[in-house]
DNA sequence: TTGCGGATTAGACTCATTCTAACTGATTAG
DNA sequence: CTAATCAGTTAGAATGAGTCTAATCCGCAA
């Protein structure tokens, strides 16, 4: 189920790393690995839980350490809903979140540039913003389940 | 610092919860009340420390009822940002937030009907949304204090 | 006056996340 | 070679927002 990285993913995992001055260690793979295997958005207890079938002796706090770690140095992105647990994903365009109130499920919509502008737009003289966070929260009636 | 409510508050108040089968009590009245004094999208605690100098036996646990069913019955939104602690917000109207990252002060932000339709143009044909969150984070060269 | 039901209360509990302190293993300095 | 260093890892304790529980309160109706 879970492939190993691919060169060009190993490359990118060491070159976010090194440049941030980090390291690569088997457990930043391993997690990493699991990123990419299955891009629904997963807990850190998913995570740690599916990393844990490559690597069985993987901490939790090694699992929220190499999160972090990722997330610092711009390899994924946290996605919060309300006050649930946080997820992570590793699709690095920009993008809005889509929650399914049935399922949970979490999927990526696209955020062409028009609509970027329009929402900077909108920010009063002043207001200097880096990150827009858009989620929406509905039903969907996806068939595929690519939700990236 | 804290005013009573005016009577249109009030009716506002009491409709709201007769409408879904509560009653008006001096609890929620206090901590509606706290709600509209000051618009600075207060925490649970805040709310209770607030609430506490006018009601000193308000428990903190009927704070959170209170908030709850204002929130049920749609006289208040709750705003989160990641994973910090829930905020209430009495500001009806289709906003965005705007989070300082400096000094984490929330700013309402007006959202006009064409953003709104823009966004909502950006869902695939099966995605059907009530609600939508959206929320910046930056830094904000604010003058007034008027977060609402 | 008694009983009912919603509301309130204090305190116990949960659970995601963070912290701490010990340990590991690779690399560098002597 | 041996020791010192240092990032990374680890298990388990601590934190803290929020929820749950069981007891009590209180207004109203029988």
């Amino acid at each position: 189920m879970i492939r190993n990285l691919t060169e060009q993913d190993k490359e990118h995992l060491q070159e976010a790393l090194v440049k941030s001055g980090q390291k690569v260690t088997p457990q930043r793979e391993a997690v990493f690995t699991v990123l990419l295997a299955e891009r629904d958005h997963p807990t850190v207890d998913e995570v740690f839980h599916r990393a844990r079938e490559v690597m069985p002796g993987l901490s939790l706090a090694t699992v929220y350490n190499c999160l972090e770690t990722f997330v610092g140095c711009g390899l994924v992105r946290q996605v919060n809903h309300e006050r649930e647990s946080t997820r992570y994903c590793p699709n690095l365009a920009p993008h809005a979140h889509f929650r399914d109130k049935e399922t949970g499920q979490v999927h990526d919509i696209e955020l062409p540039p028009e609509v970027m502008k329009s929402l900077r737009s909108i920010l009063p003289p002043g207001f200097d913003s880096e990150v827009i966070e858009i989620s929406f929260l509905g039903r969907a009636q996806a068939k595929d389940t690519h939700s990236n």
